[in-house]
RNA sequence: GCGCCCGUAGCUCAACCGGAUAGAGCAUCCGCCUUCUAAGCGGACGGUUGCAGGUUCGAGUCCUGCCGGGCGCGCCA
């Protein structure tokens, strides 16, 4: 079952053949002039040159074949071209009793689907979720939930950042910090394992929570920026966590441990769930083995001390400007570099490694990172790197970036006091106001207390999560505190409210054994609301295609604004006529399932009541 | 120096392979609750799409050059 958009558009390209012209130029679209139709097709002017002819001409050929279309109230031509269709009411109707009749509300699913790994997220050891963190979770969340619903088999990757330098920075940040602890490392290294009898001593480890954790981090890197000693130490201690000493293993796994617990619940808080929860350090016995196949298959080069595979291809090069100053042509993209001239693995071995734990792990079609746009070369130099050492296929790895959240002043959000916002003190200070909000329709004394806090939880998460998917997420966009915690307008909030009134009418309906039948559609706001409705499909494989959630974010405000409409205009319960009111029943039932499951794949879960 | 992204209403953002009169929300102003949840609905105000050229029947969208902003450019991740 296809959408009018669809159905309309083999109609117009039949049409079109019949006459001559190309039939993919056929395209039918949403009215851009509502007042004038309901759809258009702007093929006679794309066709026009095409075979030679007028535009006008062309238009008017089509349009007497498409009219006797029963479907169609009318067809007309206008302008240079345009061909204006207006669908006839009893189409209308027959459309919304099929997206009423089905489970998905009128969405498809695709073709053939394919099998996908999304990484977002980008949760790292001893690092807080702060207001950055929300773009990276949230965007990939709707396009795992989107992929899925669409019908591939989806893979949702957290690729915890748990392994490299900054664990080395940790680990002497906190044996400088915490005397008991580090004699127990030191202790443990020197037994060179861990056995049963040290059970009661890790006890201590326990004790580090992931405040502590995050308070520690932060100095220490900025330290290791000017203290070349303090960075030599905590180089040393990476490369001895990661040959497994006992005593760095055992405090590393508490770093590990602490984190992801903690992460998971934040993330959970927030509507975010991974399926994997794969670390950096998973891939770590891949390394060696993998440095070596590079090797044999005669990819790795020597340069200045380091170990690159080169990924740039015949002639393509750059000027470059050296230390020196002078500027040269060098290739571009830059190498990636494998092994460091000290012998460790970096940022981008890891992820190569990665996807050659992804590819044997869960055998890929496709791979999507949801990561800062910042990161678009390095992504670009992996990615090549990976087609070269036969791990990937051409086009299966995609970088999907986002922008950055910046602060009035355009830079990279930070709060007033300087430092970063906490994504929980975020989440925290908009379900306050939720709660004072849901005080004041004084809903609090009718519903029980784990409810009440359930629904101002819903709504906070809603209010954050759309005012960021309602923006494209290629753009850098500015954070205003105000509006991500505003409820007014179009908001996460404004959906919730639309939904919950469908809800609120429909407990009412059944208390007075109302029936719904089929619709029938008269009013305005009603084939307004039926055209929204009809959208879906297109929205979301829109969305699918552009993998930006926001199409669909705009497809459900659309839906939720003429379903307010209808509400304003039309009553239901006290409707004029039995048929009328038992149409908008069904009508109101088709709306609310769409736009609970357009909500949910945004990652916003709909209350009962607010 | 080189590359990528961005510049749209007072503010924050949209705009479907180039299409008609560039749309929303907020803010401001004016209306609408004895009837289904007013977190709502209706209306008004608000634009030389950074600037200058070019391609096209047609440009916010494509090309060139400027101006302004953000980001990135092997031994952090």
């Amino acid at each position: 079952m296809s959408d009018l958009k669809t159905a309309l558009g083999e109609a117009v390209a039949a049409a079109f053949a019949a006459e001559g012209v190309p039939a993919d130029l056929a395209r039918v679209t949403p009215s851009d002039r509502p007042d004038l139709a309901d759809f258009q097709s702007n093929g006679a002017l794309a066709g026009a040159k095409r075979v030679g002819r007028n535009p006008r001409e062309i238009a008017a050929a089509v349009a007497e074949r498409l009219k006797g279309d029963p479907r169609l109230a009318s067809v007309e031509i206008a302008g240079p071209g345009f061909i204006n269709l207006k669908i006839a009411d009893a189409a209308l109707s027959d459309r919304a009793n099929a997206v009423a009749a089905d489970p998905r509300a009128g969405a498809e699913t695709v073709v053939r689907p394919r099998r996908v790994i999304i990484d977002y997220g980008g949760p790292n050891v001893a690092k807080e979720m702060h207001v950055g963190h929300l773009r990276a979770s949230i965007i990939g969340e709707s396009l795992k939930r989107i992929y899925r619903f669409r019908g591939d088999e989806v893979i949702g990757d957290a690729h915890f950042g748990d392994w490299g330098f900054q664990m080395g920075l940790l680990i002497a940040a906190v044996c400088d910090t915490y005397p008991a602890i580090a004699e127990l490392v030191e202790d443990l290294n020197a037994k060179g394992e861990v056995t049963e009898a040290d059970r009661g001593r890790l006890a201590v480890l326990a004790t580090l929570g992931l405040d502590d954790l995050g308070a520690l981090y932060p100095p220490a890197a900025e330290r290791a920026k000017s203290d070349v000693g303090f960075r030599n130490r905590a180089r040393r201690l990476t490369a001895e966590l990661q040959s497994k000493k006992a005593g760095y293993y055992a405090l590393w796994e508490r770093f590990r441990d602490v984190t992801r617990e903690a992460l998971i619940r934040d993330f959970h808080a927030l509507g975010v769930d991974f399926d994997w929860w794969k670390g950096e350090s998973d891939v770590e016995d891949l390394i060696g083995p993998m440095v070596a196949e590079l090797d044999g298959k005669g990819l790795l080069v020597d340069d200045q001390g380091a170990r690159i595979v080169r990924v740039d291809r015949d002639g393509e090069t750059r000027p470059k400007k050296l230390a020196d100053g002078t500027v040269i042509e060098a290739p571009w993209p830059d190498p990636l570099l494998v092994v460091s001239s000290e012998g460790s693995a970096m940022y981008g071995t890891t992820d190569l490694a990665t996807i050659l734990d992804r590819r044997q792990a869960f055998d890929f079609d496709l791979v999507i990172y949801c990561v800062d746009q910042r990161q678009a070369d390095h992504f670009e130099i992996v990615f090549r790197a990976a087609c070269l050492a036969g791990y990937a296929a051409e086009g299966q790895l995609i970088h999907v970036g986002f922008g950055t959240m910046n602060g009035t002043d355009g830079k990279p959000f930070k709060t007033r006091a300087g430092g970063v916002l906490k994504l929980n003190d975020l989440i925290e200070m908009t379900r306050e106001k939720a709660r004072e909000r849901l005080r004041e329709q004084s809903l609090g004394e009718d519903v029980p207390a784990d409810e009440f806090e359930e629904i101002a939880g819903k709504v906070a998460v809603a209010a954050l999560k759309f005012a960021d998917l309602q923006n494209f997420r290629g753009t850098s966009y500015i954070f205003d505190l105000d509006r991500f915690s505003s409820f007014e307008g179009k908001t996460g909030p404004y959906l919730l409210y639309q939904a919950v009134r469908v809800k609120s009418l429909l407990r009412r309906a059944a208390a007075e054994a109302a029936e719904a039948g089929p619709v029938v559609v008269a009013e305005p706001a009603e084939r307004d609301l039926v055209l929204a409705l009809d959208a879906f499909d297109a929205a979301l494989a829109d969305a699918y295609d552009k993998k930006a959630p926001n199409i669909l974010a705009e497809h459900t405000y659309r839906v939720a604004q003429a379903w307010s409409k209808v509400w304003a205009a039309c009553p239901i319960l006290q409707a004029a006529d039995p048929a009328t009111r038992a149409s908008r029943l069904t009508l109101a039932t088709a709306t609310l399932r769409q736009l609970e499951l357009a909500l949910d794949l945004l990652g916003i879960a709909t209350p009962d009541r607010m």
